[in-house]
DNA sequence: GGAAATCATTATAGCCACCAATGATTGTCG
DNA sequence: CGACAATCATTGGTGGCTATAATGATTTCC
């Protein structure tokens, strides 16, 4: 039974996928907990989130990076456009393009999403050292940041 | 080291969730890729290998572990069922309980799984080194492990 | 012995993900 | 110049996932 090599070896690395999809589903139910008080959505705080950090983008790159379905951030948008979060306009460059980018009030928005957040993050990584946090946003920038390659596919 | 840029005190600490699920949307992504080729989803591989790892449980205790809904998870252990993957009996020392548990097919199935999966951890896992995949498990699961506190709140 | 709690289940509604198709714009090449 | 392919945003539609509330069976507590 030369079964050396099923489970020994692999195994620490083997469940990292599920443990980070596991760990996820309990974030992403605290965060949107937290958001649900200023009736803020998941999707919507990343995506402010987002522009905040990648100043004006397409609306492909924010779908790329973000993993949303361009089919799916059309509503999105047409939502925090319509509360003056955010504008669209075309790319004077290339007009099939709309460059979507952030407004006063969506920073301002966006600031009071991250104070309800806080709480959220605090309990979840609570068991961590502030030294211990940085690695792991190291890390974890590390690996999004590899993400889907040169080419955009994931 | 402290970049005024951006966001002066709380940055080390705030986009941690926010990662994290942008993490797995990308690692949900590759491995319901990569199990769609067996007929499987992630929901599936996930209760199968907590099966496998916790032996039999009642079915709370398998959505509280993978933040599951109750409600959702009656369907999907239908399934499993069906395919004689798992076993649901009745708990003698408490008859409202169902205990699940897996079935030499349904080890069979998860081994399979997890070859599958394998490829699809690789490429997301790449950019780290064995001893970064091991010190990032470690801490995962630590975070996982205190997950909902000790009543089961999330 | 009876009220409250627990567990699985059903039904329902909302959100989200993916696919295919359209219109507008741009880039390519003969 | 002019057909042709590619890109970007958008629409529509389908299916899956998530959460809430209500029901029935069973257990626990007083």
């Amino acid at each position: 039974m030369a079964l050396m090599q099923t489970k020994p070896a692999p195994s620490s690395a083997t469940g990292l996928v599920l443990l980070i999809v596991r760990l996820s589903r309990m974030a992403g139910y605290r965060l949107g907990q937290a958001l649900a008080s200023m009736e803020m959505r998941t999707h919507e705080f990343a995506v402010l989130n987002h522009l905040a950090e990648a100043g004006p983008i397409s609306q492909q790159e924010v779908g790329q990076a973000l993993r949303i379905n361009p089919s799916n951030l059309v509503g999105l948008l047409d939502l925090l456009e319509a509360d003056a979060l955010l504008v669209r306009a075309r790319d004077p460059g290339d007009r099939r393009r709309h460059l979507v980018e952030l407004t006063g009030a969506g920073r301002k928005r966006l600031a009071g999403a991250w104070r309800a957040a806080e709480q959220a993050e605090e309990d979840l990584l609570s068991p961590l050292s502030p030294t211990e946090r940085a690695h792991l946003h190291d890390t974890l920038e590390q690996l999004v940041g590899h993400g889907c390659g040169p080419r955009g596919r994931c």
